[in-house]
DNA sequence: AGCTGTGGCAGGGAGG
DNA sequence: CCTCCCTGCCAC
C-alpha cells in the first residue's frame, strides 16, 4: 500500500499524499516539508466531480458546490489508514453502481483538495499525542492578554502612533507569569518579545477572555503595521485567520478565527456563552463579573475602569501591572472551571480541543453517528425536509402570592422518554442513536457513582467534567431530532417526545390535584405547587413527592427539586421565589430582563422583595423615591439607558429595513451612526431623548456615552411612563383601587397600607385552550 | 473555515 | 385607540 496521491490546496502549493502502511502516512508540501500521521482520527470528505474524485481532509460538514459542477458528498471519517483505503474503494463502488458515470480505475482519483488539520498536524509532528491518555492538568496552558492605551487610541484605526504602547500579560499552569510593556520599549521590540516567549514556552493550549475579538487580532494587526511576521505557530508559522460566526441559542456571535499551528486556542469568553445557554443566570460576559460569579476573583485583586488605563500607566504603573496579571490569573481560573469538560470530549469525539470549544451540540453527536456509519461501511442518510410542530407544555393555574410550594421536576424528561419508547430515528438503520444514547446514560450514571466515592478534591473535579461532557451529549440527542440540517433527523419522532413529556406532565397534574395539592405553575418538565394541609416540613415533602414519582411509568422518576416559602405566580414562565433562606429568585423575561434599564430592574426586584414579604409601606416609598430622582435628573444614566444586543450585521438591517422586511429600531439605527465599529453580537446601549412620552425612539435615542450630567436630556416623560409600566406588571396582585394607591403619588390624604393586601386568583383557561388537565387522557403506556 | 429544539411575553413600529 | 408583525430575551 504505497500509493501516492497528488492535488493541490487553497494555495495552488502540490502536494502529495504517501500511505506508507496501515497506519501510517505522510503528507508532503512543494518545500518537501513533511508532515506524517499516525493512527489518528481523520475526517476527510469526498467530492466526485465529473472526472476526479477530491478528498478534503479539512474535518467540514460543509457541502460545497464548487464552479458550478455538481459535487457528491460523502462523509468518511478513520481511525485507522487501512480504513481510508477501504472507503475509498467502497466510495468507487457505491459511485459506480448508483451513477451513469463509471470510475474505471484508481488512477483517475488524482486530485486531492487537502487542507491538514494545523493544529492536529503539528502536535503530532512534534511528537505530543494530544489527547489520548492525557490529563487536564498535563496540558501545556498559556494565558494570554492585553491591555492597550493611547491618547490616540482607537481599534478600528489603528495607525501608526509612537505613544501607543500596550501592555502584554502572560501566566501559564507551570506558576510562571510575566508582563511585558514600558514607556521605553518600542513596540517591534514588544511584539518580538511576546512572540518569542510564545514559542519558548510552547504551550499546547493557549487561553485568552475575548482572545478571538480583541487580542489575537490587535496583535497581528501591530504585528503587520511594524512588518513583523506574527510567528507563534509550532513550525513558526503565522496564525490563518477567517471569520466565524456563531450560535448560542438566539444570540449569535461574530468573531475572527485563528488557526495556530500546534496549539489549541480557547476563548473563555464564548465558553462562558455557551454556559450561559444551558444556566441562563449571567448578567454580562465580561471578566471580571464571571470571575465574582464563579468565586475565583481574589479578594485583593485590582480593579481598574477601562477609560483610567492611561491615567495609571502615566501615574501607578505597578497598579497597573498588578490589575493586568490579576486578569490573566482569572482567565486561567475561568478556563479551569469551564473548558476541563470540553477537554474530556476530545478524548471521545473525533475533533480537537480547539475545534471541539467552538462547535455545537448537534455537531458533537452527529460525529459519533458517523464514525459508527463508516465502522460499519454503511451509508450515509440525507436530513429530511419538514417541520417539528410540538414542544414542551406550559401552564399557570394561579397567580398572586402563595405557599408554602414545592418544586419537582421530571429528570431528564425527554432522554428518559427516548430510551424508554426506544426512539430512534427512522433513517438510522445502525440503530446507532438508541445503542449510544443507552451507552452515554451508563456511563454517565457510573461516572456519578465514581465521583460520589472519590476523596481528592482533584479527582472529583475531573469527574465532575467527564459526567458533564457525558451530559451535553446526552442532552443534544433531542434537539437533534428536530435540527433541520442534522443527517439523521426525524421530525415525527422529535414530536413523539414532547407530546409524550406532555401527556405525562398532564398525568401528574391530576395526580397531585387528586392528593388536593395545588398546582401553581408547570413548564415543561418540571411543577411549582402547593403540598396538600397534611403534608409538613421537608421530609414529608419528599415523601409526597417519591409517592408521585412512584405512580409514573417505569424509567420515568420525578425528582424534588426545591422548596419554597412563596411563590409570586405571574405569567406561563414568569414568577418570583422566595426561599427559606430568604433568598429571592425571578425568572421570566416579563418580570426582568438584561435589556431593560437598570432601575426598572431594581425596581422591580426590590418590589417583588417588598410584595412577598408584605412591606406595602414600603413599595409606596419605592415607587415615590425613583418618580422623584427622575423628575429632578439624579439618576444616572447608566440607570436609565438600555443595552440591547445587535443580533444582525448592521448590512442584514439595512437591507431588511430596505425591504420592508423590519422596522427601524434604535439599537441599530445607532450603531449604524456611530463612530464605533459594531458587529453582530455587540451590545449597544443607548437612552431615550425629547420632551413627549410618545414619539418614535429610533428617532430621539443617543448612545449613553454622549449623555452629559450638565446638561441632562433624557426623556423623563417617557422614563416615568416606564416606571409606570414597570409597576404595571403588578396589577393581578392588587385591587384596582388600592393598586392606584400603592403606584401613585396623589396620595392627598397619606398612604395607608394596612388596608392593601395581595390578591391571589385561578387563572380562566383561554378561550381556545382546551381544559385537557381537567379532561385528560388515558394513563399512557411508554412500551410501544 | 458552519448552525440543537418549542413556547411565551414585552415593546416598538406601521397602519387601520 | 386597536391589531398585526417583528425582534429580543427568556424558561425549559
Amino acid at each position: 500500500m504505497d500509493s501516492l496521491l497528488f492535488g493541490h490546496d487553497n494555495e495552488e502549493r502540490i502536494v502529495s499524499v504517501q500511505i506508507v502502511d496501515d497506519s501510517t502516512v505522510r503528507i508532503y508540501n512543494r518545500d518537501e516539508h513533511s508532515v506524517t500521521f499516525r493512527d489518528e482520527a481523520f475526517y476527510p470528505f469526498f467530492y466526485l466531480s465529473d472526472q476526479n474524485l477530491i478528498a478534503d481532509f479539512s474535518k467540514s460538514f460543509w457541502v460545497k458546490e464548487l464552479q458550478g459542477e455538481n459535487y457528491y458528498r460523502y462523509v468518511c471519517a478513520f481511525k485507522r489508514l487501512s480504513d481510508m483505503w477501504d472507503a475509498i474503494r467502497f466510495i468507487v463502488e457505491k459511485v459506480n453502481r448508483t451513477s451513469q458515470k463509471k470510475i474505471e480505475s484508481y488512477t483517475e482519483i488524482e486530485q486531492i483538495h487537502l487542507k491538514a488539520d494545523t493544529s492536529t498536524q503539528y502536535l503530532i509532528q512534534s511528537g505530543k499525542t494530544l489527547f489520548k491518555g492525557m490529563q487536564f492538568s498535563d496540558l501545556h496552558r498559556l494565558q494570554l492578554d492585553i491591555e492597550t492605551y493611547s491618547r490616540s487610541y482607537k481599534f478600528s484605526n489603528a495607525g501608526r502612533s509612537e505613544d501607543r504602547i500596550i501592555l502584554i500579560s502572560l501566566s501559564d499552569n507551570r506558576g510562571w507569569e510575566k508582563t511585558l510593556g514600558g514607556k521605553n520599549v518600542s513596540e517591534p521590540t514588544l511584539l518580538e518579545e511576546c512572540i518569542r516567549i510564545i514559542r519558548e514556552n510552547d504551550p499546547d493550549v493557549i487561553e485568552g477572555h475575548n482572545i478571538f475579538n480583541f487580542d489575537l487580532p490587535y496583535l497581528l494587526q501591530r504585528c503587520q503595521l511594524h512588518e513583523t511576521e506574527f510567528a507563534i505557530g509550532r513550525d513558526g508559522s503565522p496564525p490563518r485567520v477567517f471569520n466565524m460566526r456563531s450560535s448560542f441559542a438566539e444570540r449569535e456571535v461574530e468573531y475572527q478565527n485563528f488557526e495556530i499551528a500546534g496549539r489549541h486556542i480557547i476563548d473563555t469568553w464564548l465558553l462562558l456563552q455557551s454556559y450561559d445557554v444551558s444556566r441562563r443566570n449571567l448578567e454580562s460576559y465580561g471578566l471580571k463579573y464571571a470571575a465574582k460569579y464563579f468565586g475565583i476573583a481574589a479578594p485583593d485583586r485590582v480593579y481598574i475602569p477601562g477609560e483610567k488605563i492611561s491615567w495609571y500607566w502615566d501615574h501607578e504603573p505597578e497598579t497597573l501591572k498588578r490589575y493586568a496579571l490579576d486578569d490573566v490569573r482569572e482567565t486561567r481560573a475561568l478556563a479551569d472551571r469551564l473548558s476541563m469538560s470540553t477537554f474530556f470530549l476530545t478524548q471521545m469525539l473525533p475533533f480537537n480541543y480547539g475545534t471541539l470549544a467552538r462547535t455545537g451540540s448537534a455537531a458533537k453527536i452527529e460525529s459519533l453517528f458517523l464514525r459508527e456509519y463508516l465502522r460499519k461501511r454503511h451509508s450515509i442518510p440525507k436530513p429530511e425536509t419538514g417541520v417539528q410542530t410540538t414542544g414542551g407544555f406550559t401552564a399557570v393555574y394561579y397567580t398572586g402570592v402563595l405557599g408554602p410550594v414545592v418544586h419537582a421536576d421530571v429528570e431528564s424528561l425527554y432522554p428518559s422518554i427516548m430510551l424508554s419508547k426506544k426512539l430512534s430515528p427512522a433513517s438510522d438503520d445502525l440503530n446507532t442513536f438508541q445503542k449510544s444514547l443507552r451507552h452515554l446514560t451508563k456511563l454517565r450514571l457510573d461516572t456519578k457513582r465514581k465521583m460520589q466515592s472519590a476523596t481528592e478534591e482533584f479527582e472529583r473535579m475531573q469527574l465532575d467534567a467527564i459526567q458533564s461532557s457525558f451530559k451535553i451529549l446526552i442532552n443534544s440527542f433531542y434537539g437533534y431530532l428536530g435540527y433541520s440540517k442534522g443527517l439523521f433527523n426525524d421530525y415525527a419522532k422529535a414530536d413523539i417526545v414532547t407530546t409524550t413529556g406532555q401527556i405525562l406532565l398532564k398525568q401528574l397534574i391530576q395526580e397531585i390535584e387528586l392528593f388536593n395539592g395545588v398546582v401553581i405553575e408547570v413548564d415543561t418538565d418540571g411543577i411549582y405547587f402547593q403540598p396538600p394541609d397534611n403534608v409538613k416540613g421537608e421530609e414529608e415533602e419528599r415523601r409526597f413527592v417519591e409517592n408521585l414519582s412512584s405512580h409514573l411509568p417505569e424509567g420515568i422518576h420525578l425528582g424534588f427539586a426545591g422548596r419554597y416559602k412563596k411563590i409570586l405566580s405571574y405569567k406561563k414562565k414568569n414568577y418570583a421565589l422566595l426561599g427559606y433562606d430568604d433568598k429571592i429568585t425571578i425568572r421570566g423575561s416579563s418580570l426582568i430582563s438584561r435589556s431593560m434599564e437598570r432601575f426598572g430592574r431594581s425596581f422591580i426586584q426590590q418590589a417583588v422583595d417588598c410584595i412577598m414579604n408584605s412591606r406595602i409601606q414600603e413599595l409606596h416609598a419605592l415607587y415615590l423615591e425613583i418618580e422623584r430622582s427622575l423628575h429632578e435628573h439624579t439618576i444616572d444614566v447608566r440607570d436609565f439607558g438600555r443595552t440591547e444586543t445587535l443580533k444582525d450585521s448592521l448590512k442584514e438591517y439595512e437591507r431588511d429595513v430596505a425591504n420592508q422586511r423590519r422596522n427601524r429600531t434604535a439599537s441599530y439605527e445607532l450603531a449604524l451612526h456611530s463612530p464605533e465599529k459594531y458587529k453582530a453580537g455587540d451590545r449597544i446601549s443607548y437612552y431615550i431623548t425629547g420632551n413627549d412620552a410618545n414619539i418614535k425612539s429610533f428617532e430621539n435615542a443617543k448612545e449613553v456615552s454622549e449623555w452629559d450630567p450638565n446638561f441632562p436630556d433624557e426623556n423623563v416623560a417617557y422614563y416615568l411612563k416606564r416606571l409606570d409600566e414597570f409597576a404595571a406588571k403588578f396589577t393581578p396582585f392588587f385591587s384596582e383601587r388600592n393598586f392606584h394607591a400603592v403606584f401613585s403619588s396623589e396620595d392627598l390624604f397619606g398612604f395607608d397600607a394596612s388596608s392593601v393586601s395581595i390578591i391571589s386568583r385561578k387563572v380562566q383557561a383561554d378561550e381556545g385552550e382546551k381544559h385537557e388537565w381537567e379532561n385528560p387522557e388515558p394513563s399512557i403506556s411508554l412500551d410501544n
